[in-house]
DNA sequence: TGCGGTGAATTTTTT
DNA sequence: ATTCACCGCA
């Protein structure tokens, strides 16, 4: 039976001698809490939630916990598991708690997310769940294309059931902590009555792999503790004080997991805002928060109210907005802060317009003529619902020098990334078979599919590695045409490098690159004609870059399993772009939150699929957006936005109707039509808010030009919809999405004839041209 | 196997 | 619009 390494032990107590030493005094640190705070702070055993708003010092609470906790020798630092969802979160919380010691906390090894910790636990017993200690971490990708060989092979319409269902369903499961033995019978229909006898294959398979996906590193370690008595009270005894935070985002598994964990002392401290809940998409269960005082008895609750963030009418829109929610806590946040601006609301003409708008805005506030302190460009965020959205700022920021960064997806977790990523990892173990797989093909070589599922028909027959299998396939020749003269060459190819690498003979980078020039990958981008290639070339160079910092392959390819150096947002003198989703947990001085259309934000889709609680997660995440400012929230949407290459128009959010209009500001967008109306209409929309108060009417009112959209101030490429059919003129120039080009030869009401230049004379919806009066002829 | 054409899908995504 | 997957052909 597996026990604590002696390591865990001392790893932190030698640093808990230091730090016990440079502890600030007791009173010092308590002192400098508020009343919610210090409660939270000193009620040591026994479960406790903090119900913590947006902004109310929630991270100052759990790291004062943490110091007090040591400070008071209830514990030592690596008897303290501390849970957070990010590494970002859980790396300024190892440095808040080190900055209240006086000393760095390294000490707190079990300070992490639920994944790290995770996988340290599982490499620990690694055995129980059938995995070697050295097991791999699939991620997305590798996890697609292994259910797709499943799929295929089960002869499944991967058409009408996509392995990517397959896979969300799957995830599902193991966010609800469901082996493919406790799937209950309620989903056996799930993905054509086959979706529990593939995840049981799914399973298996990764076991083969020797392999975990990011669900399993939680669902194994649940099942060992539920299988596992003993190991379960080894930890819950080690474990002196849980703490939680988010607890709001967390799922099932995870529930179980601390539940477990905690079930003999129930000293756990759980802190979240069920008001920013907004990842039920993902397997989040508000539910776990909101059930706490059902699953700890006697548990305390403390609310964290007094918000040092923002000023009373920023929190006053974002509480009226949360207001709408029906399944709350309840929480009422205030602040002693000075009343300082309205939220502001502008409505435009389109997604256009409110780019060159904020940036325009962006311009007057760091210059400081808007009757408000000038602000630094780094003290600005702009929060979009989706990630397409950015796009629209960027190249606006782009064309009038407009410093900005964008924080989203990652470079590591682009193709490019990923494909030379599974080149080192195969360098550095050829018996990466996910990662052989990957780079078989690519760049192409003759190893399609056929050639793929012909070596690992070898491999698996011979109980090999996917690598060997291939080195086995030569000697018999079991490849015909390109790939049989390819495949050596790749083998010889992979031996070489791999030597080379394990001897060290060279940098990493050179290394790497030695890698993708000879085998060809480098080469594959050059030649692409994509327009991306070139992006992808300079990412792969600023990879190479990266690589410089680190000796050896395999402590590379350690950091990228961790990934725990999150290429943080530099606060220098940028605007920052982000989604929502991505804001959670930051605050800006000053905050523009555009794209509040119904159907953008609330997402229609989010509403489709999952009604009222799609759209209460929306309104969260509409929360959560106004709570990030802290002294101007500007809210703005627009009339018309092109949505996947058609232009729509959109009705503005029902969210704005929400907004309590004594702390909202109606802005008049600048330009010769705009004028005056704006206000006009929000004056008529407070006259006849008792009357007509539903939102469907105010929204009516506002597509009727009440809130006083501005017009295009120049003439562009806009497309013309239903009420501006008369605009056509016969002989005019237009544009059609499908056709291209051509020029108007009749109009017969919302229809017009048009006699494209490539496409034949077609009669179409004129909401579907847009005037190309500028194109020559 | 690899191409070029056609059609369908397209949020949010801490790990 | 753009990407991605699939189909049919060389």
């Amino acid at each position: 039976m597996s026990s604590f390494d002696e390591n865990d032990a001392f790893e932190g107590a030698s640093l808990s001698a230091r730090a016990m030493a440079a502890l600030r005094p007791e009173a010092d640190y308590l002192n400098e809490l508020n009343p919610a705070q210090r409660e939270a702070v000193e009620l040591l055993d026994g479960p406790i939630l903090m119900l913590a708003g947006a902004g109310t010092g929630k991270t100052k609470a759990l790291t004062t916990r943490i110091a007090h906790l040591l400070n008071t020798g209830r514990a030592r630092p690596n008897e303290i598991l501390a849970v957070t969802f990010t590494n970002k979160a859980a790396r300024e919380m190892k440095e808040r708690v080190g900055r209240l010691l006086g000393q760095p906390a390294e000490g707190m090894p079990w300070l992490g997310t639920f994944h790290s910790i995770c996988v340290k636990l599982l490499r620990r017993h690694a055995e129980l769940a059938g995995l070697k200690s050295n097991f791999t971490i699939l991620d997305t990708d590798d996890q697609l294309r292994l259910l797709k060989q499943l799929v295929q092979a089960a002869n499944i319409d991967d058409k009408r059931w996509p392995a990517r269902m397959l896979a969300g369903i799957i995830d599902d499961w193991k966010n609800r902590a469901l082996t493919p033995d406790k799937v209950p019978t309620a989903d056996a229909g799930a993905y054509n009555n086959k979706g529990v006898e593939l995840y049981a294959q799914y399973q298996t398979r990764l076991r083969e792999l020797n392999a975990v996906d990011f669900g399993d590193l939680l669902l194994h370690m649940v099942t060992i503790f539920q299988t596992h008595p003993d190991v379960l009270e080894q930890y819950q005894r080690w474990f002196r004080y849980i703490l939680v935070d988010e607890y709001q985002d967390t799922n099932i598994a995870q529930y179980l997991w601390l539940r477990l964990l905690a079930g003999g002392h129930k000293n756990i401290c759980c802190v979240g805002d069920d008001d920013q809940s907004i990842y039920g998409w993902r397997g989040a269960e508000v539910g776990n928060i909101l059930r706490f005082e059902k699953d700890f008895p006697g548990a305390h609750v403390v609310r964290l109210e007094q918000n040092y963030r923002s000023t009373p009418h920023i929190l006053a829109a974002a509480s009226n907005v949360i207001r709408g929610n029906e399944s709350r806590l309840g929480k009422e946040l205030w602040t002693d802060k000075p009343e300082g601006e309205k939220v502001r609301l502008i409505g435009h003409w389109d997604g256009e317009e409110e780019a060159r708008w904020i940036g325009e805005e962006i311009e007057a506030m760091t210059g400081g003529t808007r009757g408000m302190r000038p602000f630094g460009l780094g003290e600005i965020g702009i929060l979009v619902r989706t990630t397409n959205q950015i796009e629209a700022f960027a190249d606006r920021f782009m064309s009038i020098g407009l410093p900005y960064q964008i924080i989203g997806p990652r470079d590591d977790d682009k193709l490019e990334r990923r494909d030379a990523h599974a080149y080192l990892k195969v360098v550095a173990s050829r018996d990466n078979d996910l990662a052989l797989e990957r780079i078989l093909n690519t760049p192409k070589r003759g190893l399609g599919d056929k050639a793929r599922q012909a070596i690992q028909q070898c491999a698996r027959s011979n109980g090999l590695s996917l690598f060997e299998g291939a080195r086995l396939s030569v000697e018999t020749k079991l490849l015909k045409g390109k790939g049989a003269a390819e495949l050596p060459k790749l083998i010889t190819d992979l031996d070489r490098w791999a030597g080379i690498a394990s001897r060290q003979e060279v940098p990493l980078r050179e290394l790497a690159e030695m890698v993708l020039d000879e085998s060809g990958y480098t080469e594959m981008w050059q030649n692409a004609k994509t327009p991306d290639a070139i992006s992808r070339l300079e990412n792969l160079k600023s990879l190479m870059e990266r690589l410089e910092k680190y000796e050896t392959l395999v402590e590379y390819l350690e950091y990228l399993e961790l990934r725990d150096a999150n290429d943080a947002a530099d606060s220098s003198q940028k605007v920052t772009i982000m989604t929502l989703h991505a804001a959670k947990g930051l605050e800006f001085p000053a905050v523009f939150l555009p794209g509040w259309e119904d159907g953008l934000f609330p997402s229609q889709r989010s509403m489709d699929e999952s009604g009222l609680k799609g759209l209460e997660e929306e309104r969260r995440l509409a929360y959560v957006g106004i709570t990030r400012a802290e002294e101007v929230c500007t809210i703005s949407f627009a009339a018309n936005r092109r949505v996947f290459g058609q232009w729509q128009n959109a009705m503005p959010s029902r969210f704005i109707d929400e907004l309590p209009e004594d702390h909202v500001e109606v802005l008049t967008p600048p330009g010769l039509y705009g004028g005056g109306q704006m206000s006009a209409g929000i004056e008529a929309r407070a006259a006849q808010a008792n009357v007509y108060n539903s939102p469907g009417w105010k929204r009516m009112q506002a597509r009727q030009g009440q809130y006083g959209m501005s017009q295009p101030r120049e003439s562009r490429n806009t497309v013309i919809d239903a009420t501006a059919v008369a605009s056509f003129t016969l002989g005019e120039r237009v544009f059609h999405q499908k056709f291209g080009y051509g020029g108007v030869v009749g109009i017969e009401g919302d229809k017009v004839e048009v006699e494209f230049d490539k496409a034949g004379t077609k009669k179409v919806v004129a909401q579907y041209l847009s005037a190309k009066d500028d194109v020559p002829f």
